[in-house]
DNA sequence: ACGATGCTGGACTATGTGTCCGAGATTGGA
DNA sequence: TCCAATCTCGGACACATAGTCCAGCATCGT
């Protein structure tokens, strides 16, 4: 009756795996451990990992692809106060990776791969766009492209350095810090000059 | 009498091997292109790869390390103005990059591996610095590296997105853009509210 | 012309990937 | 408790790529 995993050793191998990759992955980076490394350390049989996932990246994205978006969803903010403060995921996924700094490195860090790092901006953009969307109304589509590039890898670029370095800073301090660096610019470049500074072709 | 370069055939291999590793990394990535690869559309033997580059890394650093670093000399701007507008990287590194834009594309775009990003990074890293420095009295080291980070991770976000989409933006508008989205930001964070924003520790 | 230097192709070792399978261990359910 | 199902193990393979080495040939600068 039961279709879900319950077995204990699947669950047993799939988290020696995970854990290890991780473990990995910040030991030397994601690009320089091989399947090898992680059924050494993770003390699974070889032809076990490919019993479950065809290669590393499944491994990563197996565990963790949906996380970005989880992370982003728990972000997201509640609609109830009529959307009065703009990338309120900022805060949250500020504290979101204080709590779990280890699994944040590993994932989105500069030792980390390109996979979920992607998969983070994708997630992000989405979410930038659709707080821009509704608060200004803008014509231009190139310059909508062009200031959610820019408050992501603004967003992205601070995530990633307070991650890799040991910072006193607290995640209120580094929301803070991100929306006073970024909001000036937005409002001027979206509200006041609409016309002629990105061509509409 | 001549010890530096002057054999033909020795010119004629670097640059069938340079060539051929910027045609591949547009086509599949750089992560993805073997020496094999590389050898093969350069028409040049194996053995005559490694006779000047110990792998794939050093044929890139070998043919482009340099480059950042002359970007960025180019684009440090006369100090003869008296220092009076800030970033003038900006404006010559987007026109440089739309000069060269296949070979911008294949060493910081998406397809690109990290080694030149990363170089570029540190370049720009401290020419914004210093810039700041020039501009500001920042008390604060934090807030400092901070803005940095947030500078330069906006300005190659949005030199990236430039390269890799087909846009009709000039390097001009793009460089406006940059501006007004940065500049609001950075005033107020470094000038207005030098204390508080950041941990003095 | 000629000595020096670079290029070539092939053989070789080493490492990593991914597949396959039989034997044995563990599990969940009856 | 027992057993059928299924998971794990380890080793043998085939394959791709990295990197070394060398003898013989080609090309270079002078």
């Amino acid at each position: 009756m039961n279709r879900e995993r319950s077995d204990r050793r699947v669950t047993r191998t799939r988290r020696a795996l995970r854990d290890a990759l991780i473990g990995l992955i910040l030991d030397k980076g994601y690009d320089a451990v091989t399947v090898g490394d992680i059924v050494d350390r993770a003390d699974v049989g070889r032809s076990t990992f490919y019993a479950h996932f065809v290669d590393k990246d499944a491994l990563l994205l197996g565990g963790f692809s949906d996380l970005p978006t989880l992370w982003a969803e728990e972000s997201r903010g509640s609609d109830v106060d009529g959307g009065a403060i703009p990338f309120t995921f900022s805060l949250k996924m500020f504290r979101h990776a204080d709590e779990e700094r280890r699994l944040f490195r590993a994932l989105v860090g500069q030792r980390s791969g390109t996979l979920v790092q992607h998969q983070l901006d994708q997630v992000l953009s989405d979410l930038v766009r659709a707080d821009l969307e509704r608060r200004h109304a803008v014509g231009d589509a190139h310059a909508l492209d062009v200031a959610v590039r820019f408050i992501v890898s603004a967003y992205v670029g601070l995530l990633t350095w307070w991650l890799d370095h040991p910072t006193p800073a607290t995640p209120e301090e580094m929301d803070r810090a991100f929306r006073a660096l970024v909001l000036p610019g937005i409002t001027g470049f979206l509200d006041e000059a609409p016309r002629g500074t990105m061509p509409t072709t």
